[in-house]
DNA sequence: TTGAAAGCGCTAACAA
DNA sequence: TTGTTAGCGCTTTCAA
């Protein structure tokens, strides 16, 4: 079934099909209904080739997940808890506000061509790119040829610095550093001295931001570093792991530790629990995201929030602005994160 | 830039640029580097609403997700753990391929129209849908239209009894029914007697599956069913901490419960914890779906393993082949379902 | 082995 | 208010 059938069943022209399915203003009421019964009856739907072809939108955009964790630790599954919360996010959004939502994950560097070439074959109207590592230009030159694309946890001011003028730029993602900080400042105000931190992949902007902040705080504060205690779990698990384990087995423990993320302080738990090592009690932890899951875990783990649905919900609109109004130019938005304080913190 | 660049800067006609673009044989080597060359040169991509009017698939599959939880009881979060899974493996699986996904969720009976839309529209070259209500004939109409669908986790037989000629259906899933015997089996060979369930709701395929598993395996071992022991949780989150805290202050326990998911089972424990009803030494409980959280969740929870990624992989691979081959009719995958023996089973 | 030309189903300028 | 017509960028016959 096609229009032209519709337009002859329904005694008008193919334009005035169009007219109606595209609701234009200038067909009369009557004209309108005639037509949209004959739709209606034959369970009509326009070719979407041909309409992005003839010069309208895909109403699709493309929702990239970026999860390469290191080249030589392949572990795409340990980011999930946190990622999913996204997918289902912006196609909730998206669909709300009817576009369609083309799902792609990025596993490795190779696949950041994957990713231009959905934008250059006009799949999408614009993109969603979640988790990028530090070094992915190709987004950036992709938005430069005229594709609006929205990064969430991206450093906006290094994309400031470098952007030019004919990029389509949204940058969008939490307060990390001040989030960190007041996560920090609660160990602090626990009478905690002896912070441990459980870093997180410094090539992410997330990952450098908790970092940071962690440090900062704490010469803030005048207190001191033990440099055993400062561990890379990179945000992969098998890392982490590893660095709980040997910091374990030295037997000298921090009275408390901030973590990068709530997966590597949930698998820092279970590692300390296995040793015997009490939470809170012996060693309090703090982590950051507030995954589902660290308000299942036992005991219940502390945390900052990243307002989630806020962040994508701006993504989406935002996006779907420039894509309709054909929006040029950079924005960037930044939401607060919270503490959300549970079981695993007691005072020193 | 189109073919037409193309093909002028590297002195060929349009013709050729699209043999070698689609690989055809005919092109003598020395004219497809010539033209490759070029092609790379300008990083040139076409269109796919071009290629798709013109006759080539849109190599993409959407994936379905329903989510419909209940008219009043609106709570799609809570099949998250199960679904995510779903999300990852098909894209992966499809991206691999070669293929793009579109994903959708489902939220209400009307949803369904749009679905069909995404079909009709030409949008997709066949879908997956996860999760399917009973009631979802939509899906059945959409294939007999021409387009391939693949269910999962749906009735093979009673499509099978209502299927026409001209349907393009794949039908798959794992044997719930065994699997849910052998969880049942397995408490009773534990020495329980006094067995509960914790029901799914009825009108999933899995759900009545594991319904009628535990109740003819308690009769074929000629055990009684307490009818207070029997909670109906439905799938959702409030009404099964509704059920179980029912239980609870009836202060009569069962001394073991089936539950037909995970996500159930660990609502309970959790229930069961906040009235220091330990688990498994005062009442064993075991799980179905194996998601993820339910190897993390202390204690560990026994549970019976669907193979996700092997159905998904398959459910992919089968649609393709349709689409690719044009194939047409019905075909049906069952996979078994294994017992995953972890810590929240005690003997009696 | 290649090119010319028709056509995929729609939209949009233009004309009436 | 409506219809005619010319594309949109590709693939694919057909002919050379």
């Amino acid at each position: 079934m096609k229009s032209e059938e519709i337009a002859k069943i329904a005694g008008v022209s193919r334009s005035t099909v169009s007219r109606v399915i595209n609701n234009y203003s200038n067909v009369p009421e009557d004209t309108k209904k005639k037509v949209l019964d004959v739709i209606t009856k034959y369970n009509y739907q326009p070719n979407t080739s041909a309409r992005v072809l003839a010069g309208k939108k895909n109403d699709t955009i493309g929702l990239f997940i970026v999860s390469i964790a290191d080249a030589f630790n392949p572990n795409r599954l340990y980011n999930n808890n946190y990622f999913t919360q996204f997918v289902d996010a912006v196609v909730e959004c998206a669909n709300a506000r009817g576009y369609y939502v083309l799902v792609n994950i990025v596993y490795c560097e190779n696949d950041y061509n994957k990713v231009s070439e959905v934008f250059l074959q006009k799949r999408i109207d614009g993109g969603i790119v979640i988790g990028t590592e530090r070094d992915a230009e190709v987004l950036i030159n992709v938005s430069k040829r005229g594709f609006p694309v929205a990064l969430i946890d991206y450093d906006a001011d290094e994309i400031k610095r470098n952007k030019s003028d004919n990029d389509n730029l949204i940058v969008i993602g939490s307060n990390d550093y001040d989030g960190a900080v007041s996560a920090v400042e609660h160990l602090i105000g626990l009478g905690h001295k002896d912070i441990g931190l459980l870093a997180g992949r410094l090539s992410t902007y997330s990952g450098r931001q908790r970092y940071n902040a962690f440090f900062d705080t704490m010469k803030k504060h005048g207190l001191n570093v033990n440099e055993e205690f400062v561990l890379h779990g990179d945000f992969i698990k098998s890392k982490t792991a590893d660095e709980v384990n040997k910091l374990i087995q030295r037997r000298k423990l921090p009275s408390a530790i901030f973590s990068s993320n709530d997966d590597m302080a949930i698998t820092a738990m279970d590692l300390f629990r296995e040793s015997n090592i009490k939470i809170p009690e012996d060693i309090s932890i703090i982590g950051f995201d507030n995954i589902p899951l660290s308000s299942l875990v036992k005991p219940a783990l502390s945390t900052v929030s990243t307002p989630v649905y806020d962040i994508v919900d701006r993504a989406v609109t935002e996006l779907i602005s420039y894509i309709k109004r054909n929006k040029k130019g950079f924005t960037s938005f930044s939401y607060d994160a919270k503490m959300v304080m549970r079981d695993t913190c007691l005072r020193k």
